[in-house]
RNA sequence: GCGAACGUAGCUCAGCGGUAGAGCUCUCGGUUGUGGUCCGAGCGGUCGUGGGUUCGAACCCCAUCGUUCGCCCCA
């Protein structure tokens, strides 16, 4: 029995729920194709040093979600997330020489993490990956990407944007040293896991939920105060470009990443619908990546969204196109039906075929498949050279002649998608 | 990795020590070729799995797997 179920985290997504990720891929994908992003599919897996170069080897992706195996002489692993395999792609293809770079991308990641709602150990994101543009008006078009797809599907009013500024290398280490001296004073009476931070990530102190943290939190130094001259300037110019753009945002002073190679702006969108896994869609600049590959400095900014939690977000599945369905009774008919279907399918309509049982049956299945409308073929239709076509909304059936079928079915043809 | 709750037919759940139930779904039928309503019949579960306690366990105990919620981390 054990066998017949999925691995732990990870799902069968069935037909209704893969409309729900074909809208949120297509949404993002036809979106990020009008800011210019191409898409690009990089490897599920990479050699394990992609990753764990640019994560950080302390990082706990790295240390204990990882799907690292070995083959050969190579040490692989499933890709945690999407822009380090992306960051690689570049290099691989000597890319850089075309900055900048827009591309889009999506397709699963993998974390051995506990699974929670909207956290799976296999999921899906869509993301974006803006290159070699170290300017402002990068960070500004990458999240009025991000806040556009979030609106497409609808979800303008359930998600909030969250900004803030990590400053360049020099302001982030000053901030980081205040910080780390900051909260030694106090640190017997930290969290056990705050304690821990304090070593090794301090910045994500701020945001603990621990409640006895949370007061010494609340005088900390702000990474604001921290900033130099040029990081406030790039900060300020971002917040303007939003604005401009018509896209609020809330500064949040507490808002950080874990991983060094950030700089300046990071974001999240988020929403209080989904419990603990608020953040749909998240991102920031990081200018540090290429050089942490061994690569040449590159400025980069990007975001990842989670599908699932996205799909959670946007509701209900579109409902399937509904197929015509062809009722043969006998076996002159069952022949005739099988061509008459062929050609209604190159005409492009859909069409469900009954493959056998009682006229009742079949007629339950044409209702059950949600038939806009049934084509039934007997030996008295065929004798005539008509079928009976039934509206299976109405229930008016009408004899057409076979060869007028087609024209007359197209009434039915789902219009093309803009 | 830590804490907690839950795990009975495809789905939603009842049963809480004495040999498995309901609703929905599904299949077939309600006479010769017509769906959605109605009526009837039927299929379907070794009660997550493995141990233990007991004359006897879906019900008690332990372990294990899975799901959910929170922490950690993150999309």
């Amino acid at each position: 029995m054990a066998t017949l179920s999925p691995v732990r985290g990870t799902q069968d997504i069935l037909p209704d729920e893969h409309r729900l990720y074909a809208r949120v891929e297509e949404t993002a994908r036809d979106v990020a194709s009008r800011y210019g992003y191409g898409e690009i599919s990089t490897p599920i897996f990479e050699f394990s040093d992609v990753f764990s170069r640019t994560l950080g080897e302390t990082s706990d992706i790295v240390t204990k979600e990882m799907y690292s195996f070995e083959k050969g002489d190579d040490r692989l692993t499933l890709r945690p997330e999407g822009t380090a395999g992306v960051a690689r792609a570049v290099m691989s293809n000597g890319l850089r020489q075309h900055l900048p770079l827009k591309f889009f991308y999506r397709g699963p990641m993998f974390r051995y993490e506990r699974p929670q709602k909207g956290r799976r150990r296999q999921f899906h994101q869509v993301g974006v990956e803006l290159l070699g543009v170290a300017e402002p008006l990068g960070d500004v078009e990458v999240i009025a990407l991000g806040h556009h797809v979030l609106s497409d599907l609808g979800l303008g009013d359930k998600v909030t944007l969250e900004i803030n500024s990590l400053g360049d290398s020099e302001s982030r280490q000053a901030y980081r040293d205040k910080l780390v001296a900051y909260f030694s004073r106090f640190k017997d009476e930290l969290s056990a896991d705050s304690k821990l931070r304090l070593e090794k990530n301090p910045l994500r102190i701020l945001d603990s939920k621990d409640e006895g943290d949370r007061k010494f939190v609340a005088d900390a130094p702000l990474l604001g105060d921290s900033l130099n001259d040029a990081s406030r300037t790039f900060f300020d110019t971002v917040l303007n470009g939003l604005a401009a753009l018509g896209i609020s945002a809330k500064v949040n002073p507490r808002l950080v990443r874990g991983l060094d190679y950030y700089s300046h702006t990071a974001f999240e969108f988020t929403t209080d619908m989904l419990g603990a896994q608020g953040t749909v869609l998240a991102g920031g600049r990081y200018d540090g990546l290429f050089e942490m590959m061994g690569g040449p400095a590159t400025a980069g900014i990007g975001w990842a969204a989670g599908i699932e939690r996205l799909t959670m977000l946007i509701g209900e599945a579109d409902a399937a196109p509904r197929p015509i369905a062809i009722v043969p009774l006998g076996a002159q008919a069952e022949a005739a039906a099988l061509k008459i279907a062929q050609n209604l399918r190159h005409a492009r309509l859909g069409v469900d075929l009954g493959y056998g049982g009682s006229m009742k049956s079949r007629m339950k299945r044409a209702d059950k498949v949600k038939a806009i409308a049934t084509v039934i073929i007997g030996d008295n239709e065929l004798a005539k050279g008509v079928a009976a076509v039934r509206d299976m909304d109405s229930g008016q059936q009408t004899d057409v002649s076979l060869a007028e079928l087609e024209q007359h079915l197209a009434r039915y043809r789902v219009e093309e998608k803009k």
